[in-house]
DNA sequence: GTGTCAACTTTACACCGTGTCAAGCAAAGG
DNA sequence: CCTTTGCTTGACACGGTGTAAAGTTGACAC
């Protein structure tokens, strides 16, 4: 069999991600990957030179096992209006709080490298970059209103508070982050029932 | 004098978060504090028993350095109404997107011990707490009405999205994340300009 | 002065996880 | 039968943490 080498590469992958899974806190060892899978701690790096590079193609393969392409796609090409709306949720709205779990036990790996980092900041920004799509092809249908309009200081407190994990969004909306903020700040006084 | 232990033990702390904050994506080392605090590897090990102790140490530094108790009192004493707000925003405004930075630099470190993973997420509760505290006066002042009121669709996006990293906050608030989603989801609808 | 104690120094080393090197082995396929 | 492929075992170098032991310096007590 040629395919030896793929299926244990797929193996390898698939166990890793278990294992991440299994302990989104504490970082997984070389050699406990390898025992999980069956094999030699040389034959890892037989596949995979390097930990981070082990790493790297984990979050590649989550991305066909979570069909991130399909939802990216499906995001872009919705209908208008409402439809948009609804097309977003169904495409990100299971994914968004798994790539958040995800993410953590990728973080807990402790890995010093860029390219694991890098991997990460990636997925991260796709997500981004579709809630970004949405957004704007909601306003093109005239779906929002241009200017904001009064919020509950709830809301603005909200915001305040994401607006730092979603400065790149914020961007990609084309909100400058500080005027964002200002805007925030003044809008709770106005619409406060005081 | 009897003080150089606990000079030195400030020196320590003040070097290591100045190499944090220099380097917030490189993990550094025990020999690197120990120079540019211009002390010998051994004595860090003298004042810190472990490289953890030492980040933990230098995390409750920061809480003095940023008058994490000063701001948590004042938020918690402030005026009612439209002054709640403004308390809020002067005690926590700040300090919150300097939190995130600090958050960044820690992490970066890459302690396994489950020590350094507590203490900072006690300081990210103590900023939950302040918030939740605020939002509930707020709430007990009669600034907020107690249903939700009709929201833009972008309000709605980013609160889907901010929910998850904010979720303490929800359950303090007393709101039910599920809940909270789906009560989104459904005033998304009701109240896009179609 | 002498002695003592505390803070710190230097040198050396054990441990652990990553990554490397070398030699061997079993099975598929010409 | 012989080669190639995909693995195996065993040994080891390296870097960073943490430990152990013996030496040095300076302040203060008597």
């Amino acid at each position: 069999m040629s395919s030896t080498k793929l299926n244990t590469r797929e193996k390898i992958l698939k166990t890793t991600w278990a294992l991440l899974e299994a302990n989104p806190d504490k970082p997984v060892r070389m050699s406990d990957i390898a025992k999980a899978a069956g094999i030699s701690r040389q034959a890892l790096y037989l596949h995979f030179p390097a930990r981070s590079d082990l790493l790297v193609a984990t979050a590649r393969y989550l991305d066909e096992v979570n069909q991130v392409d399909r939802r990216l796609a499906a995001s872009r090409k919705a209908a208008t209006g409402i439809g948009r709306l609804d097309a977003f949720i169904e495409a990100w709205g299971n994914y968004i709080p798994e790539i958040y779990g995800m993410a953590k036990a990728f973080w807990a790996q402790q890995s010093s490298d860029e390219a694991v980092a890098t991997a990460w900041n990636d997925r991260m920004q796709a997500v981004r970059h579709g809630c970004a799509a949405a957004i704007k092809a909601l306003k093109e249908d005239g779906a929002l209103t241009p200017e904001h309009p009064p919020k509950q200081a709830t809301d603005i407190l909200w915001m305040m508070l994401s607006v730092r994990n979603w400065e790149q969004l914020t961007v990609e909306c084309g909100w400058s982050q500080k005027r964002y903020i200002t805007t925030m700040k003044k809008l709770a006084r106005q619409t406060l029932v005081n």
